[in-house]
RNA sequence: GCGAGAGUGGCGAAACUGGCAGACGCACCAGACUUAGGAUCUGGCACCGAAAGGUAUAGGGGUUCAAGUCCCCUCUCUCGCACCA
């Protein structure tokens, strides 16, 4: 469909805007930069490395999006505000092109996503080679390419040998439309991250990464990193330790003896008391062994019905339905028997797939009682005053002690846990457990557009990982990549491939057909980078410790769980397996905020979206790059309207004209000068905490002071803003150095000297309060005491009226104000 | 429900450790230069008020000489997680 819009792009209807012409000398810059090698980092003698990473994106066919560019530009502006530091920086690019999202466009466009992606790579190599960012193209790298995932697969190969790769059947996500199974961290709400559709549970084989092998450590390690705290917070959430106890329930068989046992998982062992029945997940496996013969056929129908439940309706579905299975355990605190029902809000993949209800003291546990009218016995109450659990569940801890408990009562909650666990604990009816939610991470995908999983498998010798002299197991051309209902990948259709020698024994041997996921190309490319051009490793390990751990890494919050906890997992592996020094691949991290348009999210159904190849042809990429720094703060975002780009734009001019104008050899005015100074030490100091926006303004307000009544500006006064600009606009900021003499890059030429003492002047302007009320202003010498701004005060009557007796008290906060008290 | 963040002019936003609220920019208004300009330059621009002055940082309390900033309560919005025992 084709729609009449407005003019993505705001144009005046004049001609040519008054100004510098960015098209003339953009281009001339890029070639510049290419020729000399300007960008070009030398990796084994750059003294100082600093590694200043960006996310690397998905090259989709629609070109790069101005989100995209926004976060690039603000690495670039942070790695050149670096390298001007005098740091040896290394910014890299890449593409993350495997996966299901270009496989998805490739089948809708009817294009192998062989021939598209390269296509799609190539609009992208372009669009941020305009956007003048300091990338050295040398160690350019796409995941696609057999040279980089050859080294996945070596990855995978790593985790493998170590224990930390296996196959299982499971329940596992399905999404019905993209015809692959999906790692939990990829359902969003019940439904399939990329398109929407709702998942279905299927049991299928699955490769999984034993991640919660490393549950502790990822989260503990947070706490040493210097993230973006929403990023933490994320992390943390997901993980999600929860330390309580396992209780075990004995059951109570038809002849009074127990010969099995229900173990639950608890965080308030301290409520055992009141634990009136127990609940295990349907597909629980005691529930076969202690359903009694009468109650098999009702219990039957619920565990059938339950399976039938996709994953959605069940977690999405709050009301308590169940059953009781006719059998019963004994609570080992009370000695009494409690029924065993089961229920599906008790998940299997929890903790034990098994609680005891205290419906006095869980809300959910409180809902099904009532539901089914099992008893509820309060167990813990507040220590001031009552509560009745009738028509809620009380689940206050905070000064609450224990009733109907035994010896327990009166204890404290924290003291009640304790001490409980430790006495069950000596029956071995107990024992301290820290559980996390944190899943281990499912890679397997049967699509075709990924690496294969490197693995044979042959009756003989069972599961043969592929050797690493044979990597890389290629990915085959073929024309039928359509994934289909089967749970198959299509690769299992190519009798050719499929079918190959076993590594060990040399009989005929299948492939495993499942390709890897997405994020494992993405979880380890920052180590690539600075050895892409090594054939025979994955990563030179004096090149990596010289370069690693990134520096400074810049990426969208969205990738908080997935990407970023993946890649330190990975990390934490190669280090463990002594592949690495290191143990967290990113010292620093930050999250950047999101573009908006007009204050509305920008889409493609909404037509709203911003095309940087319009804006940089009509504004360039210096104008285009300062404005979306200058739409807000950087880790927040901002709001990108279109004729915003004018102020920045003219900014732009006026230092243009400013070098052209300026007097060479004259005296600087004083007050120039001071302003000077102070907005090196300003800039200098909000571009290392990422506020672009501040340090925009603050060049701005520079540019005021200079050009102040149509002053002509001199030479020593414009160089130093040339240089402040120069992260933000690089091209403008060469074209000018160039103009005022400069023989090498400006990003060679240093940081403006910044010179303390000429930030200060002979008089200050201090202000004046009376009773805490602003009243004005006075201007005393730069180090005025208290009494000689007093005495300012009193010498100015719109100031002295105010004070309208003998003061009491006055408060001096030097160089800031003066606070009279009458 | 849990976790994180936010609420300041017509708009995007500043105010980093409590110390002149609204820097910088957009838009708007006036003026200069101009044949003209949507270019450039100068000035104005939170609200009430003629002024003096008063009132303002989602709302309500509090701490302090002083609060957008700290504490308590309430409301609203955004994002993440969510039957996780």
């Amino acid at each position: 469909m084709i729609q009449m819009t407005k003019p993505a792009v705001y144009t005046p209807d004049a001609d040519e805007p008054a100004g510098y012409d960015p098209a003339a000398i953009e281009e001339k810059w890029r070639a510049r930069w290419e020729a000399r090698g300007t960008n070009v980092t030398d990796l084994q003698n750059g003294a100082r490395p600093f590694y200043a990473l960006m996310m690397f994106p998905y090259p989709s066919a629609e070109g790069l999006h101005v989100g995209n560019l926004f976060a690039f530009t603000g690495n670039d502006i942070y790695g050149r505000f670096q390298r001007l530091q005098g740091h040896t920086v290394f910014e890299p690019f890449g593409y993350d092109a495997f996966g299901i999202h270009s496989e998805n466009y490739a089948i809708k466009v009817g294009v192998h996503p062989a021939e598209l992606i390269p296509r799609n790579i190539e609009n992208f190599r372009r669009q941020v080679h305009r956007a003048g960012l300091m990338v050295d193209w040398t160690h350019e790298l796409s995941t696609t390419d057999p040279e980089y995932y050859r080294w996945t697969q070596w990855v995978f190969l790593q985790l493998h040998r170590r224990g930390l790769a296996y196959k299982k059947k499971a329940a596992v996500n399905w999404c019905p439309f993209d015809k692959t199974v999906l790692a939990n961290e990829q359902v969003v709400g019940g439904a399939c991250e990329r398109c929407g559709t709702l998942v279905e549970q299927r049991f299928l084989a699955q490769w999984f990464f034993r991640i919660t092998e490393y549950a502790g450590r990822l989260l503990d390690n947070l706490d040493t990193l210097d993230w973006s705290e929403s990023t933490k917070a994320a992390q943390r959430n997901w993980i999600g330790r929860s330390e309580g106890a396992e209780l075990v329930f004995p059951v109570l068989d038809a002849d009074g003896r127990s010969t099995r046992a229900v173990t639950v998982f608890t965080t308030r062992p301290d409520t055992i008391f009141g634990a009136t029945y127990l609940v295990l997940a349907p597909e629980h496996p005691l529930v076969e062994e202690v359903t009694p013969e009468r109650s098999r056929a009702a219990v039957q129908a619920y565990v059938a019905d339950a399976a039938k439940q996709d994953l959605v309706a069940r977690k999405t579905t709050k009301s308590k339905s169940g059953v009781f299975t006719g059998a019963y355990a004994t609570n080992p605190a009370t000695g009494r028997p409690v029924p065993i029902w089961i229920a599906d809000y008790v998940l299997m993949e929890y903790g034990t797939g098994a609680i005891m209800a205290v419906p006095a003291h869980d809300e959910r546990d409180h809902e099904f009682a009532r539901a089914y009218d099992l008893p509820i016995v309060q167990v813990v109450g507040p220590t001031d005053g009552t509560v009745t659990i009738d028509e809620a569940a009380y689940t206050g801890t905070e000064g609450a002690r224990l009733v109907n408990s035994g010896r327990f009562t009166g204890m404290g909650v924290a003291e009640a846990k304790h001490a409980i666990v430790a006495e069950l604990s000596v029956a071995n009816a107990a024992k301290p457990v820290v559980n996390y939610r944190l899943h281990d991470w499912c890679i397997s995908r049967q699509r075709y557009w990924g690496p294969p999983i490197p693995i044979v498998y042959c009756d003989d010798c069972g599961t043969v990982p592929v050797p690493e002299s044979q990597l890389p197991v290629l990915l085959p051309s073929i024309d039928d990549f359509r994934p289909d209902d089967s749970g198959v990948s299509p690769l299992a259709r190519h009798d050719e491939w499929y079918h190959t020698p076993c590594p060990q024994c040399g009989k005929r041997g299948r492939r495993e057909t499942d390709v890897s996921d997405t994020f494992l190309d993405s979880a380890w490319y920052f180590l690539r980078y600075p050895s892409s051009s090594r054939d025979d490793v994955a990563f030179d390990r004096s090149i990596t410790e010289k370069w690693l751990p990134v520096h400074s890494y810049i990426g969208g919050n969205e990738h908080a769980v997935l990407h970023l906890l993946y890649s330190r997992f990975v990390t934490m592996v190669l280090h463990d397996a002594g592949l690495i020094g290191f143990e967290e691949p990113f010292t620093r991290f930050r999250a950047h905020g999101l573009i908006v348009r007009e204050g509305a999210k920008m889409s493609k159904s909404k037509g709203n979206v911003v095309n940087p190849d319009q804006y940089i042809d009509q504004w360039g990429a210096d104008a285009f790059r300062t404005y979306l720094m200058f739409l807000g703060p950087f880790e927040e975002g901002g709001d990108f309207r279109d004729k915003g780009i004018s102020g920045v734009k003219r900014f732009l001019d006026r230092l243009w004209r400013s070098v052209h104008d300026a007097e060479r050899g004259g005296a600087s005015d004083r007050d120039v000068q001071r302003k000077l100074h102070q907005t090196i030490k300003k800039v200098g100091d909000d571009v290392a905490r990422l506020s672009y926006n501040t340090a925009i303004a603050a060049m701005m307000e520079y540019m005021n002071t200079m050009r102040a009544g149509e002053r002509t500006p001199q030479l020593d006064e414009v160089r130093p803003l040339v240089q402040l600009v120069s992260p933000f606009a690089p091209h403008i900021a060469e074209e000018l150095w160039e103009v005022m003499g400069g023989t090498t890059s400006v990003f060679d030429a240093g940081w403006p000297a910044f010179d303390a003492s000429l930030v200060m002047d002979d008089r200050i302007t201090m202000a004046v309060q009376v009773n805490g009320k602003t009243r004005g202003t006075i201007s005393v010498p730069t180090g005025a005491a208290q009494d000689d701004a007093l005495a300012a005060v009193m010498a100015d009557p719109a100031l002295a009226k105010f004070v309208t007796g003998a003061p009491k008290r006055v408060i001096f906060v030097p160089g800031r104000l003066i606070n009279i008290i009458v």
